[in-house]
DNA sequence: ACCTGAACACCGTTCAAGT
DNA sequence: ACCTGAACACCGTTCAAGT
């Protein structure tokens, strides 16, 4: 019988820990199972193949989530804004998993339940249901872009080329605006951007499914 | 001598064209080698390594960008729409490699020059230059999302298992408005409420800078 | 000085051999 | 029936040996 203890779960929470100490770039299955003190191909008893233990690790990632603390009463927007902070804050925590998640759509029943629960507050506020996909969808591809695109800077910081030194040659008018902003204070100006720019997209909210 | 014709660029389109065709799992230096009809070691006589490669591929798919035919002198707005459309339009064509372009910065003289010049469209329509960047960086990272998303979906059409049927017990509400909407038909919506959310950032526009 | 390819230290995955 | 680990077909990269 399989070893007590190694389930999928606690396969993929190794995984992910592999991968946030030293990128995915030195991830093996071999290294899996070492980590798990297992046969390097017991993993094989409970996943298909790699890509099938990374899927897992974005599942992971999106338990961590936590979608009950929503405010889910609140009303579309605060719902929309608050699920986009929580996604970007667990994949900020995981900078080198963060392409995983981002190359691979999550299934998880989780995931999907979570789905659900914001296209239906969407469509109470009055949105049409295309509205509510098209509006989820592009809060989650913003969200994840900003995500993926703090971590490869950040990550990149570490071992690539830095841009010039002020008065340098080639220091430009690109790295004087970026020196004058903080690297990573733009996500607030462009969710809020996406909301303003979404709430003529809604008519009058319904009453069905209100809580009274 | 280096083989004539056995350039970076060179290297790096034959590396685009193999990742193109195959998938980035199946590409390798060795198969790059023997596509370039060379020595599988000859590439490293241009770049450091795959690392190297994969970045000369990023600025390659970056060069696809017609910049020139940008409405540069209609307006922010005009230039930021048209932007976004053409990087999402050559990520697009790449499905393959947009994974490989949004994991990195492109730092090519072409991408800086663009970037500046696109600030520069910002700041003269009046937004300050911190915003002028914040705005920019938005667009590319919801554009970026955005064609990784949808690359994805697509790439992940030809493996993966299918959302369920009609009728099928756990058919539900987010696949039933996933049907209402065709795949990828929220990237004008989602760009637009970002646009019209940016447009109250700006002040008056500015003529230092402008031709008469 | 430049180029080549053998060699090293790894991979993911399969499957014959054990129990 | 289940588990193990040897073996296969690869990798990226280095570097000694050639020219």
């Amino acid at each position: 019988m399989p070893r007590a203890g190694l389930t999928r779960a606690a396969i993929a929470a190794a995984a992910l820990e592999l991968i946030d100490e030293n990128g995915i770039a030195a991830f093996s299955m071999r290294k899996l199972g070492a980590r798990l003190g297992v046969d390097p191909m017991a993993v094989y008893r409970h996943f298909r193949d790699q890509e099938d233990v990374f899927d897992a690790v974005a599942e992971a990632i999106f338990d961590e989530i936590e979608t009950d603390a929503l405010p889910w009463e609140e009303g579309w927007r605060a719902v929309a804004e608050r699920y986009s902070y929580a996604l970007r804050d667990v994949l900020l925590a995981h900078p080198n998993a963060v392409a995983t998640f981002a190359t691979r759509p999550v299934r998880s029943q989780a995931s999907i339940d979570t789905g659900v629960r914001m296209i239906e507050v969407f469509t109470a506020a009055g949105f049409t249901p295309g509205d509510a996909l098209r509006v989820s969808r592009s809060l989650r591809e913003l969200t994840i872009g900003h995500a993926l695109s703090l971590a490869t800077v950040r990550l990149g910081a570490q071992t690539r080329s830095r841009k010039p030194d002020p008065g340098a040659p080639d220091y430009n008018v690109l790295a004087e605006a970026a020196d004058a902003t903080t690297i990573d204070d733009h996500f607030e100006v462009g969710l809020a951007a996406m909301l303003d720019g979404c709430d003529h997209l809604h008519g009058p909210p319904s009453d069905l499914g209100r809580d009274p």
